[in-house]
DNA sequence: TATGCTTTAGTTGGATCCATTGTTAATTTC
DNA sequence: GAAATTAACAATGGATCCAACTAAAGCATA
């Protein structure tokens, strides 16, 4: 893929998760051209790798329209994940942890600590912990035994609000967001102790339940 | 999607599947648009689709390439699907079977009785089973209340011999497969019992061991 | 003889052109 | 006045052209 290809990709991305294409909406190929300043071509390329993505749907006969998520498919795509990361993570159980791979994430577990450690959260920290989280995730669902599970995960994590990074976004309420990141350092930690102890129920369980922390948790502390 | 668009796009994944292309082996543009009679734009089109669906990877800095399934590429795609029809069955019982839903289901568990009930296997039973053991799946994953969950299947099962209908293959050996499908019927009227009850957790289970039978179920009776 | 540089050929990406199709609007007829 | 048919326009799909880049092969030099 071109550099301007996956640009063209990254950008539409963008600018249907901003919203500048309304849900439902229909979207012509000319129309995006001139807006991201290309020809047809990259376009037309970039609508298949969207519509595989489930951003774009087909309308009709004819061209493509941006498809619209209701709660339900939000909550949906969360659960999706959830299973998803579940068995990895009893795969990863199963088969035992490498000292290596125990080593690796042994790091992202205390780099949570010391993140949390302080007691607060500050504006900076969100990053640190976006990059850590992202980075515990991987190494469980890349260490499954086959790509296989993490390409499902990474298709649906092009759905909005489905990523595993997308937990941190009320900036302004920084000492409630301390208190949800506890709370998944924690899981990570009871994640890390089952797999250690080949508990694979145990971890697919706890894997599970984890995906759930950006969706519902904020209710606990009246944030829903 | 054109006819001709699509018509591009299942006849390479077919070309694919027989193993015309070569895992591992690069693919090019001029190749498969001659290959096919058509020009190179509808084949680049198609490229990107199928490599959305797992089937293309990019070969370095250019083009494609064939991917190649190991064998644990193929156990862990049957496990996805496994626990995302186990989603699927779960979310269906939690919220609740509805008359017409159970008036659906019992049609396709019924076709099945109707099938295996005169003790054996004829060739053209195989089409006949594949329908509605299709048809059963659908119904229940197309009734979760999101079309995410099917969305991540449909994807799933673009890779080789992971759709849930490619249970049937030895047609030399139909008593043998009659047991196989037997035992899938008991697994279908099962889950069919944990959905009407609200069983949810059982549901889920039962799903996720019935994804297993196109895979290590001969092994019971000396296929393996 | 081996390594590095240069040149050349092949392949991919982007833009444009043409044909086909779907949609919309206008005109005509009932 | 409304509905249907036709014509015109807009958008998509396919093909081709051109440019850029990669990779491979050949040549020269150490």
């Amino acid at each position: 893929m071109s550099d301007s290809d996956k640009s063209v990709v990254s950008r539409l991305r963008k600018l249907i998760g901003e919203g500048f294409y309304q849900p439902g909406e229909r979207i012509g190929e000319v129309a995006v051209a001139e807006q991201l300043g290309v020809s047809r071509t990259p376009v037309r390329l970039a609508f298949r790798t969207l519509e595989q993505e489930g951003l774009l749907q087909r309308a009709g006969k004819r061209g493509f329209m941006v498809r619209e998520f209701t709660e339900a498919d939000v909550l949906c795509a969360v659960e999706v994940r959830g299973v998803l990361e579940g068995l990895a993570a009893r795969r990863l159980a199963e088969q035992g942890l490498s000292p290596e791979l125990a080593e690796e994430l042994t790091v992202w577990i205390q780099k949570g600590r010391d993140l949390l450690a302080k007691g607060y959260l500050e504006e900076r920290d969100v990053d640190v912990w976006s990059e850590l989280n992202r980075r515990f995730h991987e190494t469980i669902v890349g260490s499954a035994g086959s790509p296989v599970i993490g390409d499902a995960i990474a298709r649906n994590n092009h759905l909005p609000f489905a990523a595993a990074d997308s937990i941190v976004i009320d900036s302004e309420a920084l000492d409630r967001e301390y208190r949800k990141l506890q709370l998944a350092q924690t899981q990570h930690e009871l994640v890390f102790q089952a797999l250690r102890h080949g508990e694979g129920a145990r971890a697919e369980m706890l894997m599970r339940e984890h995906a759930f922390i950006g969706l519902r948790y904020g209710e606990l502390w009246g944030l829903g």
